[in-house]
DNA sequence: GTTTTTTCTGAACGTTTGTTCAGATATCTT
DNA sequence: AAGATATCTGAACAAACGTTCAGAAAAAAC
């Protein structure tokens, strides 16, 4: 045997990287192996390296295709007037893109050491264009007087963390709507910033 | 060769979870060979099973210490009469508490899909009852109208997630000192749940 | 219809993995 | 001093690991 009957990259490709990323989600990097990737996907293990120079790489492209979509997304989102309104804008979608990738969110926190030192930085740099926009939030509205935080590097720390927490416990068809959480959260961050 | 001189297992057994401890956190569990604890703590591979029945176990263990020394000192802390200051005592005891066990908090939190259904739901459950402390204490506030959240279990997560987050930046020896930092999380938390 | 390119198989490679165990030596007990 | 126990070494096991590659067949290009 050899070339299969009805393959092709356009759909080898995409279904080794879902596949790649469910099973580093559920399992962590270093317990899933190559072998159960190609498994899962439907072909040999020598077939994955037509798509990945390594395993390593597998890794920093699912972290990377993810922080370049939020970045992008968060570039294309309204940019409301006051630093009120654009807190709350934030925080709701935060709450909303990062339920809705579970896995992806996952990854990108807690497979960073199985990154290069060169690769680290370039997510950990991603990362800090994203928390860089919630920081000027607060900054603009400290300047304004309409939040009262004693450090607002501190500040915008705080609000990931709270708002990184819900994807712990959320779970589609639970007891709260998906607006239900955001409201609540909303709530409590712009309580906590003083406002 | 065989036993060396000096041995006891007074010396070794706490090398070896100390070693682990160190290198699970650094590493993550499934990275981390048997042979490289031994390596650290300076005796063959073989000598780690006079104290682990096997690798899994020696997670385990690490994880029920921690949460059992967390339980404990709960249970030792005093408990102020209204609810505003046992959240404070709480939050500040949270803080404190975690930073200075980062390893053991970092390895609670994020190896707990290698434990078998039956260790992961004990772990779940010591964890589920330090939360319920808080839980209380917010149900109480809000019961005496000096807390304003909709929904005390969401606050609860709420509050936790934010002061975890902690872990993840602070340094001892930086821009702030453990107290300050206390204090402003404190003052963070204090207003989001409304008072 | 023929050639070129793309995509895969199947086998192999050297290394590392968790775990076991007989035997040897240090320490403890008497 | 002698015997019992505790602790470790060193070697071994099968299984699994990431990665490579020659060759075969399907698909695409001509």
């Amino acid at each position: 045997m050899a070339r299969t009957a009805g393959s092709h990259s356009d759909i080898t490709g995409p279904r080794i990287n879902e596949t790649a990323l469910r099973l580093f989600a559920s399992q962590g990097y270093a317990a899933v192996s190559m072998r159960q990737i190609a498994r899962d996907v439907g072909v040999q293990v020598g077939a994955l390296y037509n798509y990945t120079p390594d395993k390593q790489s597998l890794l920093f492209t699912l972290m990377q295709d993810h922080l370049e979509q939020l970045l992008a997304t968060r570039r294309a989102a309204p940019v409301p007037a006051d630093p009120l309104a654009r807190l709350e804008e934030f925080t709701r979608f935060h709450i909303r893109f990062h339920l809705e990738r579970p896995d992806e969110v996952f990854i990108a926190y807690m497979e960073l050491r199985n990154l290069t030192p060169e690769n680290f930085a370039r997510i950990g740099a991603m990362r800090g264009q994203y928390e860089a926009e919630l920081e000027q939030i607060l900054r603009d509205g400290v300047a304004q007087g309409v939040f009262h935080v004693p450090d607002t590097k501190l500040a915008t720390l705080a609000v990931i963390a709270m708002l990184n927490g819900v994807n712990t416990w959320y779970r589609a068809g639970g007891r709260l709507s998906l607006d239900q959480v955001e409201r609540i959260y909303w709530d409590m961050a712009r309580k906590a910033m003083g406002a």
